[in-house]
DNA sequence: TGCCTGACAGATATTGAAATCTGTCAGCGG
DNA sequence: CCGCTGACAGATTTCAATATCTGTCAGGCA
């Protein structure tokens, strides 16, 4: 063993991120990162085939950092359609959040997310998995109907996709948007339930 | 007046989509259009002050085009519930056929939408009031159980936002889509609905 | 007079040559 | 033997010179 830290691919991805968030996605090189971890660019092939490989290595890490909050609040116990608003409502502010602390940073993490076209999916349907979960439960306490869980799961997932999607982010910063978000997830939640009148 | 035709702003903007469906909006330069018309460019801007205020005329134009078959679907009568899924159907059927049409164009269109934010605003604030005159007939008719037609109008209009907003385009062909879309109109129109159970 | 032209200044886009980057691999050093 | 290096070919990006475009306006033509 070397008297350096060995190159893990763990740590050629910190390195990374910290080279995209200095130089931003399109002035990133794999040159640079290698001169970051201080060897050879070659060396930074042993472990990762491409250059795109790299990059969907960086969104999946980011992806599921910020998933791990959600998985949580699926995995929680209490009234169905409360932990639903709440999850939403986590959701929403975690990619909110993320725009606001540093545009710069979301710009490059939305780029990356458009070419890492797989990582991404596999992305969404983990979420729509977690909002299954939670209609399930719904239906398991009585409060909610539906006829077909994952389907029903996905049209939650389709329907707010104006607060989730990162194509819409310019949008959440409208005075008019929390109102608009309440009106949704009203609207949602009345779907879901069950008629008891 | 001329032996030859009047040069009106509708023959400019006819003749600008013209323009812009031969070479595309990056290519499409007003000296293109001024050629196409047979006039100096110095003509043009004597009708348009800018070449942004003649793309925002040509967007109009495509947008109330568009619209056109919508404002007829709100105005008619009939039971609100099939008109509102007829309505969202039909919105969702015109921009896809923009797109399966004429890839390049919709590109053209996506492009000139982008840059024509007070134009697609206006447009998008009228579909949202479409909706909510269906929407309010369907009170009238005892079908719907709202609170705050506008605040719900709006939030059919955000929940559908993946099924009609062009950033969401390439998502339209695939084949899971029409179910997708099925659960979704499935979910809004119980929520919409009045309890009767 | 009223509409159009064409030349102009400053801004923007194009182009092609030079620089840099990606991905490979033979060979070095521990 | 194993992992790293550094030179290399082909692809991509940068950069600056050049060309084109936008928007204005004084003047021509009906």
């Amino acid at each position: 063993m070397n008297e350096a830290v060995a190159l893990t691919p763990e740590r050629i991805l910190e390195t990374t991120e910290d080279v995209l968030r200095r130089f931003g996605l399109a002035k990133a090189t794999v040159v640079d990162v290698a001169r970051a971890l201080d060897v050879s660019h070659g060396s930074v092939y042993r472990h990762f085939p491409s250059k795109a490989s790299l990059r969907d290595a960086v969104a999946k890490r980011w992806l599921d950092r910020a998933n791990e909050p959600l998985c949580k609040l699926a995995a929680a116990d209490g009234p169905a359609p409360e932990r639903l608003e709440q999850w939403l409502r986590t959701m929403f502010a975690i990619k909110q959040k993320k725009v606001c602390d540093d545009p710069e940073m979301f710009a490059t993490y939305l780029a990356l997310a458009q070419e890492a076209r797989e990582v991404v999916e596999a992305y969404k349907n983990k979420q729509c998995d977690l909002v299954a979960k939670i209609l399930s439960d719904g239906v398991a306490q009585g409060v909610f109907e539906i006829d077909d869980i994952k389907a029903t799961a996905r049209a939650v997932f389709d329907a707010t996709v104006r607060y989730h999607h990162p194509a819409h982010a310019e949008e959440w910063a409208k005075p008019e948007c929390p109102s608009r978000i309440d009106a949704l997830i009203a609207l949602l939640l009345k779907g879901l339930r069950a008629c008891k009148s």
